[in-house]
DNA sequence: TATGTTGAGTAACGGCGTTACGCTATCGGT
DNA sequence: ACCGATAGCGTAACGCCGTTACTCAACATA
């Protein structure tokens, strides 16, 4: 009943999904497109109009695919959480050691964000409002960015690397601290060179190694 | 020869005088008018065709007073510096004691942040840029309340109650701590509920003074 | 009183996000 | 092989926006 038998029931699957294929094709490219202007312009570049012309449709035709243009904003801005996530896995993968981990987790956080300005401007900054927004409940990519964050911390608690505590505040300050140094690296990147944020960056790490660490 | 004599003279003067005032004056206006609708719809709501109809006035008309929108969105965040310079300074003087003056500093910064998370978002997310924009170097407003932190940690060095270093960079990490504090409340602001961020709060500045203070 | 200057308004340009509507090509059933 | 339905896309338009060119009236100056 399920399987198609007929030569017609068979094209008519294989020509529904090449429609679906060319759908999902499409939909790329007009995220493509919207990253790279937004990577360009940013956000104030990033017109409905532009998009279209790059990839030679008409404006109209996006909203075929995307509801609105925030709701395309919240695509790229997903994109950027997922490489964010992955970086942050695999620095929380390179060490053992609980407080190895930790630093390793705040200097990925903060290269993160110094070598992708513009994701993290409007992840972290202007648009804000994505990290917790409802959309993302779903799969929440930056949950799980945090879970991985509170994984680490409770294990550095057990170990005795960290003192004991809730771990969700913990981690809500660590966050705090690593967001800090980033986003003012950020704002005044004419003022801070690389030596101060460097500086900066180490002097916070260890900030919480000893402030939240010692007894 | 710079006195005026003549009745003629004088009226030159004083008409001149009423002229500069109103042209103060609807300056002034222009600038309430703006805040105002910054205050109630963000800045998405802020244009300048709104902020003429407020006061009756022509949109092109705002031109004669602030070069564009961002002359004018400046002048707003201005205001908003000038407020925050303030409660910071009323703060610092608070206490003599060193450990009590940062700690009452560091609340005074997180509270401005949450009762005007519209200001804060502009001056420190949005539109960080403003924080060392070259507008800011003839009296700049937020290097003043950078120097009443610095100075404090200073004292803070002198008296024993933070670890001796470079000044400039240890301000710098109690900034940054602050800040994320508050710009991840403000982000979150659905999630964390006020005891959350209070805990929070506690905790990063007791971080402060154990990971920057203890030898 | 004649002339220059200042402060305001009108109209318009180009751009924006978004929607209503129309067209065309392909699909699905006969 | 035909034919109505549907999917995919474009055109035109609406109502905004920031900004500028131009105009006009009121006033200051001489």
């Amino acid at each position: 009943m399920g399987q198609p038998n007929t030569q017609a029931e068979r094209l008519r699957e294989v020509s529904r999904r090449r429609r679906e294929r060319e759908k999902d094709d499409l939909r790329r490219r007009i995220l493509d497109a919207a990253g790279e202007l937004f990577l360009e312009h940013g956000y104030e570049g990033l017109s409905m109009r532009q998009i279209a012309e790059r990839i030679g449709y008409s404006a109209t035709t996006i909203y075929r695919y995307y509801e609105d243009k925030d709701d395309l904003l919240y695509a790229i801005v997903h994109d950027g959480f997922l490489r964010f996530g992955r970086q942050l896995a695999k620095a929380a993968q390179s060490s053992e050691d609980p407080r190895e981990r930790l630093a390793a987790l705040g200097h990925a956080y903060i290269e993160f964000g110094l070598r992708n300005p513009v994701y993290y401007r409007m992840m972290f900054m202007q648009r804000s409002d994505f990290l917790f927004d409802s959309r993302a409940e779903q799969k929440g990519p930056m949950i799980d960015s945090f879970g991985v964050l509170r994984q680490s911390v409770e294990q550095a608690m057990e170990s005795g690397a960290l003192r004991r505590g809730d771990p969700e505040t913990t981690s809500t300050v660590i966050w705090a601290v690593v967001h800090g140094i980033t986003s003012l690296a950020l704002a005044g990147a004419k003022r801070f060179n690389k030596k101060q944020v460097r500086e900066s960056a180490d002097l916070a790490m260890r900030m919480i190694r000893d402030g939240l660490g010692r007894t």
